[in-house]
DNA sequence: CCGAAATCGTGCCATATTTCACAATTATCC
DNA sequence: GGATAATTGTGAAATATGGCACGATTTCGG
């Protein structure tokens, strides 16, 4: 469980690399912690965007199996919780999918944006960590189809060597192995604390360029590869700051 | 799991009302969605600072704890991961904790924060929603000390009934008179996405002004009331988008 | 007790993000 | 078929957020 923040979408542009800044400084920044500069930089498309997109691709994969054939943005807007200034305003970063006087294809906007989102394909996650919350994301279904834990792995010499479907519980000395065997391009981090830095950078050194922490702790990665935390305790934390005394 | 986002933490202000804005629109945004003036309006502090203090309260009582009395914002800075003059910004919302030439106190500021997010005492929460997700927040130790589980609530009748340490699920009709009995403000919302805003609906109308939300779903709620999301796969859905064929 | 070094708090500027508002285009209805 | 209504995409303006840079203080080492 857990709030989530980012890092490191800084990157990203397999061609045109748009400045000749060298970023000499960003290390891991992040976002639950600095914010740099993911588009000017990157010349690509703001980070906040790109965290937006799955929240259109679910309503309108909502509607559209709802039979809703198109939708306006102001619509689409009500749904989300946003405003339809904003909705376009994202969509245009990537392209001209509206009609106007119409709206947008529910089904060919969730489809366009899942591609852009390279969610038209499966891809392989290697989990660290097998306790409670570990076995908890393993099972956890919503993760399907766009997901498979293809790798688990975890420290405690009891644990290794369990079975999970067809998955063996791996020791954690062979993450940057069996990451780069598999070619696992995503991570999920689910250790205790004091491990999480030492299993990103395994995995890392196996090549995964895409972290998902669950850890409290403030991961230091290279600048090309993206972290995403969640963290539900800061989030509840930070809630209680506006619970006042009595009702308003 | 899952990220977090937020809601309306546009509100605040016990005291100091600042304009006289009656903030009419304002319905339920969310920063997963809008993102409000949630200063402006307010007159209060930015939600986006409020978001980080958790984070400073945890490496500041790290800190304190491996017997380091004092820190500047630079160091401080640089163990979360954000820039100095962040550090040194947001706390000037809140007042002047420093001291020239020396840095903070860890252990004072870590005070300090804790209670400016009211964290210095015990929150008892309602959790609603007790299958596979809602069980393994049942038994997170992660929230302890600051929030109980006060009171749990689920749908199916097979499982109101049963036992948690002290308590009795409960079904989801009697969440409103719980949560409104036992004072509760903070409720956790782990059920499937259908029974979300019911459940949501039920708890605020208990008196709940916090909510933790692990479904995808957009809730409704006044302005008076803070939701933060908590979504994984959203999470890891945009990272993707970052991924290339090969490396860099 | 003094000068150099450290460090805060903050005015001001830079960036990023959101929103307005409107021309252009398409749909709809009679 | 033409007038009216709906709706997009986007320039420009408004807000929000972040960070530089420096005066003001305080510490530190003789």
């Amino acid at each position: 469980m857990a709030t989530v923040g980012e890092s490191n979408p800084s990157h990203r542009q397999p061609a045109a690399e748009t400045g000749t800044s060298a970023a000499p400084l960003a290390d891991r920044n992040g976002n639950r912690v600095s914010s740099r500069p993911s588009n000017l930089v990157t010349g690509g498309i703001p980070d906040i965007v790109i965290r937006r997109l799955p929240v259109y691709v679910r309503t309108l994969s909502l509607l559209a199996d709802r039979g809703v054939e198109s939708v306006s943005s102001d619509e689409l807007a009500r749904h989300i919780g946003v405003t339809a200034a904003q909705i376009r305003r994202d969509l245009s970063y990537f392209g001209k999918f509206g009609k106007q006087g119409k709206g947008y294809s529910t089904e060919l906007l969730a489809g366009t944006i899942s591609r852009i989102l390279q969610l038209d394909r499966q891809w392989d996650v290697a989990l660290a960590g097998f306790g409670n919350l570990g076995r908890a994301i393993a099972h956890y279904r919503g993760f399907l189809p766009a997901f498979r834990v293809a790798a688990i792995f975890d420290s405690s010499s009891e644990r290794s060597g369990e079975r999970f479907n067809e998955l063996t519980v791996q020791p954690v000395e062979r993450i940057t192995e069996i990451v780069a065997a598999e070619k696992i391009r995503i991570g999920i981090i689910a250790v205790r604390t004091g491990a999480a830095q030492d299993v990103a950078d395994r995995m890392i050194a196996g090549g995964a360029r895409a972290l998902l922490n669950y850890t409290t702790v403030v991961l230091r990665v290279p600048a090309n590869v993206t972290v995403r935390e969640i963290d539900p305790v800061g989030a509840m934390q930070s809630m209680t700051y506006y619970l006042d005394e009595r009702d308003d």
